[in-house]
DNA sequence: TTGTAAGCGTTATCAC
DNA sequence: GTGATAACGCTTACAA
């Protein structure tokens, strides 16, 4: 299993290095005799050829950067699910750096990635980022940029996300027809896309019902690691809960879950004093206390697609102009929601 | 941003390329002077290191392999979330591979991360594996390799896990003393040691408090992926329902929150009708329906030991003989079983 | 069809 | 203290 190299080959069978190479990577000139001899020498003492020298060589590492908040949530794991799966099938090595809501960080893991040689790469911004040159350098010289999950306007570029204004749409209709008008809204804060596209969505249903919006029954608050979060979620939900609100809508899968975490400490009965719906990928769900009605997104489904464009473009392929690719939420009702 | 080489350096400075080489590693064989001078002008044109031609000529690539079951699990997650620390922290990067549970690509896994050159790797075994020559090979020719939280005897590595015995011990225990003597076992099938010292711990409770051990109190279910996980978990528990148990002890992450949900499907009352405590790392176990009692696993801690392990061997420090590390678990009480 | 040789960007071994 | 030069393992013109 010690490293075997093409010289080894090539003088433990008396041809020249080219030609082992040319054998091994099945060029049409090369007779088929010696292509079988190599083969078979090369298998026998399974032979693998060096990943850097050959990067070094082409200039391509076939490996792609992946940048994410944090491995460690249920959403994001399951979309590096589908993008682990695309690119081990198309033989690409991802390499997955966390940007903890970073903004620093962020930039970090853009230079480091750019360093170690990838040859694209796929980011969901962090919920800090405001500012997108540090991406728009690298585009411009002609750099593969894929977002997922996070999008920005800031950007052009190939963009896969979820529906967001359809499911918060979605979910805040539910909470109407169910009999609710004084309906709260819990989102981060951040400039992304993701968060004025899910209160877009709250809004629109709100107005297609003559419901007036009412802006203390919405706050949007900090959700950056090391910002506290709980506290700020706290507070958040207090000041919310001033309001009297029939139904709580939140935005993304911590903030629903932490919201229901608040409402059991504090003694809040949910559904009946309050409905909740919310963003969230979790299977557990269904077994919370009460079972939660949630938008569930297409996690694996964004990670595949993102995974696939970003290929797509490292190999040159013409996908057209820098596009959007919008997929449809799941609104899972369950007792969290039902009065 | 388009990479600049040593060369390019050497060129503009009218220097040689060793020079500018030493100059940036820091040599003490390099004047002060042409010191500044290069470091000013690589900082100016953000010279970064072509991190592939360093690897082919030193033979190392500061990268580091690591195996796991599945990056979508929480407790995974957070020891990835550890490991990432360490070595970011450390200058090495990760490269994540998926068991998948499956013997067979786990040892796909293998092949490719060393293929691609990894400096060592960290393996967290599939339930399925039962051989370990695959990392055997590795080993004999003085590649580093440790065991982090899935651990086995049929290897002698450095190992890094939770002290399961005691855990399982623990919560067994927990269980006799608030009153249950009909206590059933739910665990997963596998001959890792993970499996045997749970079971080995839920024993040792019995044992201690003189409660004789029933078979048919115990079952291990097939729990790798696409063997239907959730219908083995339904057969187990409806047969070890029948045998009308006070309590159960689930062993594992998965298995504790199928189980729940079974439990709640089924309509038994926990704790009421009986009580659960399982393992598990999920976030959500205080608003579960019920609030589940959990052995909690320094998940991270894991991971970071296991992380700064693998690169003390990686960089050839002399850390002793190979040695199994136990990290003590957490018992955490809530509401499924409370009596 | 096969061989020769240059070169990818570093580092290391010699010289000077 | 600095500079040539070779070498890491591979691909690819260009020759033969």
């Amino acid at each position: 299993m010690s490293n075997i190299t093409l010289r080894d080959i090539s003088k433990a069978l008396n041809i020249s290095v080219s030609t082992v190479s040319r054998a091994l990577t099945d060029s049409h000139e090369i007779g088929e005799e010696t292509k079988k001899l190599v083969l078979a020498y090369a298998k026998e003492h399974n032979y693998v050829p060096n990943r850097m020298a050959r990067s070094l060589k082409v200039g391509k590492t076939r490996s792609i950067g992946v940048v994410i908040c944090s491995i460690d949530n249920n959403f994001v794991a399951q979309m590096l699910d589908g993008i682990d799966q695309i690119c081990t099938e198309s033989g690409y090595q991802i390499i997955i750096m966390q940007s903890k809501e970073s903004y620093e960080q962020e930039k970090a893991c853009i230079n480091l990635l750019y360093a170690s040689g990838v040859d694209g790469i796929m980011i969901s911004p962090s919920l800090q980022t405001t500012d997108f040159t540090h991406l728009k350098e690298l585009q411009s010289q002609g750099f593969p940029i894929v977002l997922f999950d996070r999008t920005t306007e800031e950007l052009t570029a190939h963009k896969i996300t979820a529906n967001n204004i359809k499911g918060a749409y979605q979910a805040t209709t539910h909470l109407i027809l169910s009999g609710c008008t004084r309906i709260a809204h819990l989102n981060s804060k951040s400039t992304l896309a993701i968060t004025r596209e899910r209160f877009e969505g709250y809004k629109q249903a709100l107005v297609e019902h003559q419901i007036a919006y009412e802006e203390d029954l919405v706050k949007f608050c900090n959700t950056s690691i090391n910002e506290n979060t709980d506290e700020n979620v706290a507070t958040a939900m207090e000041e919310l809960l001033k309001q009297k609100p029939q139904a709580i809508f939140t935005a993304t899968d911590l903030l629903s879950t932490k919201a229901l975490a608040y409402l059991n400490k504090h003694g809040y009965k949910v559904p009946d004093d309050l409905s909740l719906i919310g963003f969230s990928n979790s299977d557990l769900a269904p077994i919370l206390n009460p079972p939660l009605s949630t938008v569930r997104q297409p996690s694996r489904q964004i990670g595949e697609l993102a995974a696939q464009t970003i290929i797509n473009l490292v190999k040159g392929k013409d996908i057209g102009p820098a596009e959007t690719v919008l997929l449809d939420t799941e609104l899972q009702i369950r007792k969290s929601s039902s009065r």
